[in-house]
DNA sequence: ACACCATAGTGTGTGAGACACACTATGGCA
DNA sequence: TGCCATAGTGTGTCTCACACACTATGGTGT
């Protein structure tokens, strides 16, 4: 009774190409508290956010190419982290996701509930 | 007042790939009862799941191939149609999906409920 | 009668992004 | 001091969305 994370290739790729855009929005939403990398993603998948770490570090590089995160290095500690945080156009476009993702839940709600 | 489309592509690009999985399921679910794919095009868009004529064709030969669909051409009317319908294995996935869906939903919310 | 448009579908690129794999490098700990 | 967790970069492959081009038919206008 136990959900198999992945019996069948098909489905796993279904599954996958429904959380894509949703890691973004979690990532943009997330950094509004500044943050680094492998922290973000250890924090994603206790949430519940499924993401690997060579999906989340080119993804980050790619927002802030984007102009959706900003980073610095902080070279305080011992240990040099690149600190991502999220900047107004991120947060735009976190809001508009955000409300793009409730559409589309009324959307699939409105389908189901016609063809029961 | 309007919620202007796509204004800028980055935007554009994150918004599709948000809706990119929901696509999928939106067929699943609407090819419960079967229908061919031009009149699911109009279906879907109406329903506010925006997808285009290039993209809705070959997903459902795609979905078809995968087994999650099944087809035939219906030739009692004039113009011949090809005819869709969710298969048992695509009616499975179609639940897979909505529970990823609703488990991604609590996933997010709880997101943004810790960064105000 | 026939030209034209909406309908209905197929086939072939091309580009972007997710993920795998391989790699560098450092701090802490046994 | 050797090993593992941490932290990040770089390269390649594969799939999918979409553009473009194409075939074909039914209805409508003239």
């Amino acid at each position: 009774m136990d959900v198999d994370p992945s019996p069948d290739p098909v489905v796993a790729g279904h599954l996958q190409e429904l959380r894509r855009g949703t890691v973004v929005l979690a990532a943009l939403v997330a950094l509004r508290t500044p943050g680094y990398g492998y922290a973000l993603l250890e924090s994603l998948n206790e949430h519940g956010i499924g993401v690997d770490a060579n999906t989340l570090y080119p993804l980050l590089r790619r927002l802030e190419k984007q102009g959706l995160l900003t980073s610095e290095w902080n070279t305080d500690e011992s240990r040099p982290r690149k600190f991502y945080r999220t900047s107004d156009e991120g947060d735009d476009l976190a809001a508009t996701l955000i409300a793009d993702w409730h559409r589309l839940d009324a959307s699939l709600r409105h389908l189901t509930e016609e063809t029961p």
